[in-house]
DNA sequence: CGCTAACTCTAGCATTGCTAGATTCAGTTT
DNA sequence: AAACTGAATCTAGCAATGCTAGAGTTAGCG
């Protein structure tokens, strides 16, 4: 009888999401610091050891709501993009980059700030971390080298932005310029 | 007698320096996950207890590990902004930034990555933080709102330069000619 | 010499991530 | 239907963490 053993494996899968969006829920209410397996196995019903039979530890339980983050904002990017006239598209995508970091501060960190151990330029890359850069090469052109560095480039910028005006560095009310700003860079880039 | 109490002071100040140099120290060679407060009291032969005395917390610590790498920092910069011909301003500051970046990963991830109570925006934000800031500024011109959001910006990408290089994501070789679109992208910047 | 106050340490608490071993439960076989 | 087997889950607990109360020591003063 096989459909026992899938349904164990479906329901097993469901739990590994489950934990992380109990993770990420977690994590956008009361913090990071507040994740902590007792707290998490808690929500998500079970013993805290469960938990470590779906991840190894602590920390991929943050790298997994950080891929998903990834993969959400790559769509979300991409949505932009596609919705924008084309000459409109890298503005499409910083703003889209920046909402997404605004609206999920938490998932945010995860993503960027908070130590991980996912790998960004090995062969084991998860393919949404790659969706999300590609995605911010498609803004500029074609894939290639120039058009590549272009997304390095602005998506440290974007990085910084969101940092900063989470910080609460620079005023929302300026916000619109200084986006004006980087655009106008970007799209008058030298060949 | 004012002297006795004018020595405690300096011995307390003293041992204040050597705290934040040992957690320094300790989170270079063994990263700050290893920085904790029986390993840092071992390192500066006191009880934790003592630790307390200085700071608030271990995150205060961290802060002021990020603080004094800022400090240093700008400092660096400055020098080598100074020393570089008036043209070769912004580019000066960029390289300086990320050379800082690789010599002390650990101090860098304290000031820019790690979680932080520091201020960038209020009153009580350090003199170190407010100089760096100020250093970048300078490399565009006179302080006015627009080279502040130019250094901004160029922060931003510095940051996310220094995060993917760290990280393998860019390969060094190609890092110079990186370097020059970015100086180029700035420096031709539209008014 | 003795008193006081500042300083420092020992010892321990609560919480953390993580795990071994007991226990329960579901599916299969007799 | 009952017993067996292996997987799934929990209880209980360990070592390490940040932090602190209270004891003990030391240094400066009369």
């Amino acid at each position: 009888m096989v459909t026992a053993t899938e349904r164990r494996e479906r329901q097993r899968a469901e739990r590994h999401q489950l934990i992380i969006t109990a993770a990420r829920e977690l994590a956008e209410t009361e913090g990071w610091e507040a994740v902590t397996t007792r707290k998490l196995a808690d929500k998500v019903e079970y013993s805290q050891p469960v938990l470590y039979g779906h991840f190894a530890n602590m920390e991929a339980i943050r790298d997994a709501v950080a891929v998903e983050g990834i993969g959400e904002m790559a769509e979300q990017m991409r949505e932009a993009r596609l919705a924008a006239p084309e000459s409109e598209g890298i503005r499409a995508i910083c703003t889209s980059y920046l909402a997404f970091a605004a609206a999920h501060p938490a998932a945010y960190q995860a993503m960027f700030s908070l130590p991980t151990k996912v790998k960004w330029a090995s062969a084991e890359t998860p393919a949404p971390l790659r969706a999300a850069f590609n995605e911010i090469v498609s803004a500029f052109g074609p894939y290639n080298e120039r058009n590549a560095a272009l997304a390095e480039l602005i998506w440290g910028s974007l990085h910084g932005m969101a940092v900063l005006l989470r910080s609460g560095r620079i005023p929302q009310e300026q916000q619109e310029q200084r986006l004006d700003l980087l655009v106008a860079l970007f799209a008058d880039a030298p060949a």
